[in-house]
Parts: structure tokens; sequence; C-alpha cells
DNA sequence: CTGTAATCCTGCGAGC
DNA sequence: TGCTCGCAGGATTACA
């Protein structure tokens, strides 16, 4: 489900929440998450004080005066919250920071537990970690690099933009957005663009993404930001979720096709399969 | 190198 | 009301 602008809004909601409040406990449930907690890391966090939230991709790293890291990854239905610690505890909750005074708890919810929380020693393992499976954030992206990943591949454009390292944090939502917006379609393979496509569809994706963090991202289910409000993107959708209904720029009906193993939804008559021609 | 499918999970809507 | 089936924002691995 959370994609980077999902991602990113949980960011800036936890943000003032948790940069300053001290672990005063953790609660860690039963069931597994993607990627095992391990027992030893609770007890070694009470006391300590988060000190900076910020997000890499689709990961958010929470940084903590003692210069470990936790880094979180939300997978499908991941949700993490700042919550009043006496609001009743949903179901689903696998992890739980209790902050100092006892009126405010971190909780971490995943209903099919496809997310992560682990604990880091320092930055550099972080990075080792991170680093060599992310590409350059969707703000700004270095057009040669993006160019030289496109063109010099025959995989289709769904997969790529789908690859994390090539760009970071774009998901299947904003894959199928920049897309329609660079009047692409999914099956095209990278190396049958032209420079001018490539352009065009390195700039969709920055603005895509930008126009869904302003909007707080795309609640289409599960989705909450770290505050528990749902996201507003969804209501600007244009290609995912539209299957049948028609194409905001020419009228004919969305179709949906599975490409890289995901359902794409485009438009067949302007996003074209060739290079540069029509269809 | 590619693409496809399966895997990890739970829940929900469609169709019968 | 209740069953089965397919599908869902991700990432990784096995296999053809």
């Amino acid at each position: 489900m959370p994609e980077l602008p999902e991602v990113e809004t949980v960011v800036r909601d936890l943000r003032p929440l948790l940069v300053g409040r001290t672990i005063a406990g953790v609660v860690v449930g039963e069931r597994k998450l993607r990627r095992p907690w391990n027992e030893a890391w609770g007890p070694t966090l009470i006391g300590r004080t988060f000190t900076v939230a910020r997000r890499r991709g689709k990961w958010i790293v929470l940084e903590l005066d003692d210069d470990r890291r936790l880094v979180v990854h939300l997978g499908m239905t991941g949700q993490f919250t700042v919550a009043d610690a006496a609001l009743a505890r949903p179901d689903h909750l696998h992890l739980r920071f209790d902050l100092d005074g006892g009126d405010a708890e971190l909780r971490y919810r995943d209903i099919r537990r496809f997310g992560s929380v682990e604990l880091f020693p320092d930055e550099s393992s972080v990075v080792e970690y991170l680093g060599a499976k992310l590409g350059p954030e969707p703000f700004n992206i270095p057009a040669k690099p993006f160019a030289e990943a496109i063109q010099g591949s025959t995989r289709n454009l769904k997969a790529l933009l789908l690859d994390q390292g090539i760009v970071a944090g774009v998901g299947n939502i904003y894959a199928d957005e920049a897309l329609f917006a660079a009047k692409l379609h999914p099956k095209s393979r990278g190396r049958d663009l032209t420079s001018s496509q490539v352009k065009k569809l390195r700039e969709a994706i920055s603005a895509v993404i930008e126009k869904a963090v302003q909007g707080r991202g795309s609640t289409i289910r599960d989705y909450v930001g770290g505050s528990g409000l749902r996201g507003e993107y969804q209501h600007e959708l244009t290609a995912y979720g539209r299957t049948g209904e028609p194409c905001l720029r020419c009228g004919k009906p969305i179709t949906m096709l599975r490409v890289a193993g995901r359902s794409s939804h485009f438009c067949p008559s302007c996003q074209t399969t060739r290079a540069s021609g029509k269809a």
C-alpha cells in the first residue's frame, strides 16, 4: 500500500510527535513480521530518545540519541502511528513503544505482516543496507543515469519503474500514474524510448510523486498517516483503479492489464506501445 | 538478462 | 447467509 507519498506523509506526521520523546517501554507481539525483531533490542531501547525522523525510498528511518536507527518498512498494510495511550489498541498491533509521560505510544500495526521493523547500530550500517538496493529519490532525478537505465534495458517500463534501484519510492499506483502522464504504454521496452520520451517520463515521475505528497498520499484501503489520518490523493488518480472509466484525456475506457506481475491501468488509446508512433 | 510465478499474510468483494 | 475464488499499496527468490 504505502509508496513514497504515503511513507513521506507518515514521516512528516510522526516527526513533531516523536522527536524529543523518550522510549519508556517496548512491547512486542507474538506474530512474526517479514523480518524478525530481535528480542534483545527492546530492553536496550528503554531510555533512548528519538532525534530524527526521515525517509529513504519507501523506508522510514528513526534516529536515536545513541546513534542507532530504527528502520521500518510498511509492506502492504503497515500503519505506523503515534496514538493517545488511552485509546483502545487495534488488532494486528505487533509492536508498541511507550513514550515518556505515558500519554502516547508509537504503534506498528500491519494486517498482512509484509512489513518490518529493525534496529541498526549506526548510520553506516543503514547506508550499507539500503544504499545497495535504492536508486535516487524521485525528485530532480539525475537525467543521465536514468536515461541509461531506461534506454539500456529491454525490460518493460512498468518493471523499470517498480525497480527501486532505478528510482526509489515508486510503486504500483504511481507507476501507472506516471506512465499515464507521460503517455507511455506500460509494456513498452525501455530501449525503444526516444530521448524526449525518457525526459517526459522522468519529469512525469517527479510531478506525480510531488502532487501525491501534497495530497498526503492515496488511501485505497488501509493506509493512514502517522497521526491516523487517511490520504486524499486517491481522488486525483487518473489511471490507477479506473478500469472501464473514461480516460480523462480522450474519453476511451481505461484498460487493465497484468504487466510485470502487477495490475496495470492505462489508456489504450493515448498510451502508445511503440517508441514514437501512435499505436 | 528477461519475464513469470510463487512466497510471505489477512481481508474483502464478487459471484454462485 | 455462506461458500469459494481472485485480488490487494511490496520485496525477494526460484525457475524457464
